[in-house]
DNA sequence: AAAGAAGGTCACTAGGTCAT
DNA sequence: ATGACCTAGTGACCTTCTTT
């Protein structure tokens, strides 16, 4: 008897319906997540999901830990679609929030590759980290890659690509969003150079041979122009997801090409459309102002492999963990 | 037309608004019956019940036989939400002196089985017991399991289960509930036995070849347990709710133990915060103290079944009622 | 046309409000 | 204190859309 179909993860109580917005759960849930992120009627509660009551904050909680994603599909350049825009902005902000807690707070136990990564489509599963933890420069570039990864494997186009296609697309964009995600924090945090959670640098002490032009250029340039342009939250959130919809990214198929411009199409519009809301007339000038800090990431990106490349040389390496190397 | 609700038969008068406190009944009984719990304005009347106009006793007392309960949703952890907690007590404490009452002065006319109790959805109707009426151990044993199953029934979570699930809860917690509630009993009439309402032996008397002190733990142990601990009313009302709510009886589904352990945590969520608000520090110890008694009541369990299961092979069997059978 | 997922609808009930 | 009425969250069920 009641063989039926595995219970929701989320509240586990009732039979799953299929897969509602990228998780495997019931009805009640996806109508719940749905509900949240257009009425947005949450109070954060300190327990992070832990409260199974009837704690609507733990439930959303859950939502998000699963990887429950909302993809905007209607043109959100139609102002009556706002709302579209913003369940999608309450979307990212807390898969955002879940990626900061995670780096601060937990630890991977594990060596993995980007491919194992990509294979699986579970969330990764982080495990808090001792008090105490001895964190180094090497530990930090791997929190940092792995919150990111964890982060991007849940939008809605990584699950609509081919496994090649979607491993190729973590490989080359995960470090770009970590870096512009570091910059960001260190605009938060009002600071010039770009530091760890714990405040510690990004490049490791001795670097013999180096100009420090170099090295600070590598620390300060990208959060110096985010500090410039006074980004917003949202705005960052957006121009991530339009980043990482880059169809250029070597390796991927035609058809991930495809897969990559609509959304990008479908992000892109949606920063265009927060431009406007927000800047009035000046929106599409400060769209165009957005889209060039690519330049500024991609360039941080270069400097960052010729400054590996140098260190491995020199016998430096800083971590050997895989995700960096293949 | 004017096909309408049926009548509320809380008042007897308006018109029913649906299932209010898993009762139907109307929205003035329903409001009532909040407002009752949450400001306890209640002065007890003599007629149980039965003065149905004006008096606020007996309109509450008909709530609680027709079998409204309040179940606390918010985080009774909360300290802003002790009242909650209070209301819940309040809740309890009116259904067990029903239970009592009804053991006292009742009685049932028939054999029913726990599938027939569980299927029901009404409450058990009790009769008046006549004067003189003749009470036996095997009288006892059922009157006291019928009362305690009357009890069950009432909870939330029972309504939540599928008909098996039920049948098998009541049918694997009814037994224990009823000795744990007969050795609150002993305790409160400062005796060390437990004994029937009328002060009669819960052992039948000729037992050939079983040890005094078998017995005697049968009869004393758990009681003495309680008036150790000096357990409250309110500590035995949550933990006999804590420990209905044991997702670990035999025959119950997957969802069915979800069921209960989301309730087992509401309920022992709010034992917490009862010991915490009354102990303070020593709160927490005092909470697992308690919880220590389940050891004890599932010992007296099985000294009970084996105690049975000998008479009945010498051929004294005490009570042939198909509550005890099936 | 069949299946799977997004989105919409509505009956239901806990809890709040306010004139009486 | 009461009860008629209101509000908001919920989830079962339905429709629509897309893909194969």
């Amino acid at each position: 008897m009641s063989a039926g179909a595995p219970t929701c993860s989320i509240c586990n109580a009732r039979e799953t319906t299929g897969f509602n917005y990228g998780v495997l759960c019931c009805d009640a849930c996806k109508m719940f997540f749905r509900r949240t992120l257009f009425v947005k009627n949450i109070n954060s509660c300190h327990r992070l999901g832990e409260c199974i009551r009837k704690c609507r904050s733990c439930r959303f909680q859950k939502c998000i830990q699963a990887g429950m994603v909302f993809t905007p599909t209607k043109n959100t350049l139609e102002p009556t679609n706002n709302d579209q825009l913003s369940a999608f902005l309450f979307n990212l902000a807390h898969q955002e929030e879940l990626r900061k807690y995670q780096l601060v707070n937990c630890w991977y136990d594990g060596d993995p590759t980007i491919a194992e990564i990509a294979e699986q489509n579970a969330p990764i599963k982080f495990t808090k980290r001792p008090d105490g933890f001895p964190m180094n420069l090497g530990e930090w570039i791997f929190i940092t890659g792995l919150t990111s990864l964890n982060y991007l494997k849940k939008f809605n186009h990584v699950n609509m690509l081919n496994a090649s296609d979607r491993h190729f697309l973590l490989k080359y964009s995960f470090y770009e969003i970590s870096i512009f995600t570091d910059s960001m924090r260190a605009c938060e945090r009002k600071e010039e150079s770009i530091t760890f959670p714990d405040g510690s640098d990004i490049i490791s002490e001795a670097v013999p041979g180096l100009e420090m032009s170099f090295l600070n250029g590598i620390r300060c340039r990208l959060a110096a122009r985010v500090n410039d342009l006074k980004m917003t939250k949202e705005e960052f959130l957006l121009l991530s997801a339009v980043f990482f919809c880059n169809p250029g990214f070597p390796g991927i198929s035609k058809s991930g090409c495809d897969i990559l411009s609509t959304y990008q199409k479908i992000y892109s519009s949606a920063l265009l459309q927060y431009c406007l809301v927000t800047y009035q007339k000046a929106g599409p000038t400060r769209f165009t102002d957005l889209l060039a800090v690519f330049q500024v990431i991609i360039k941080m990106r270069q400097d960052l492999s010729y400054l590996s490349t140098f260190l491995s040389i020199c016998g430096f390496a800083v971590t050997k963990k895989k995700l960096y190397n293949c």
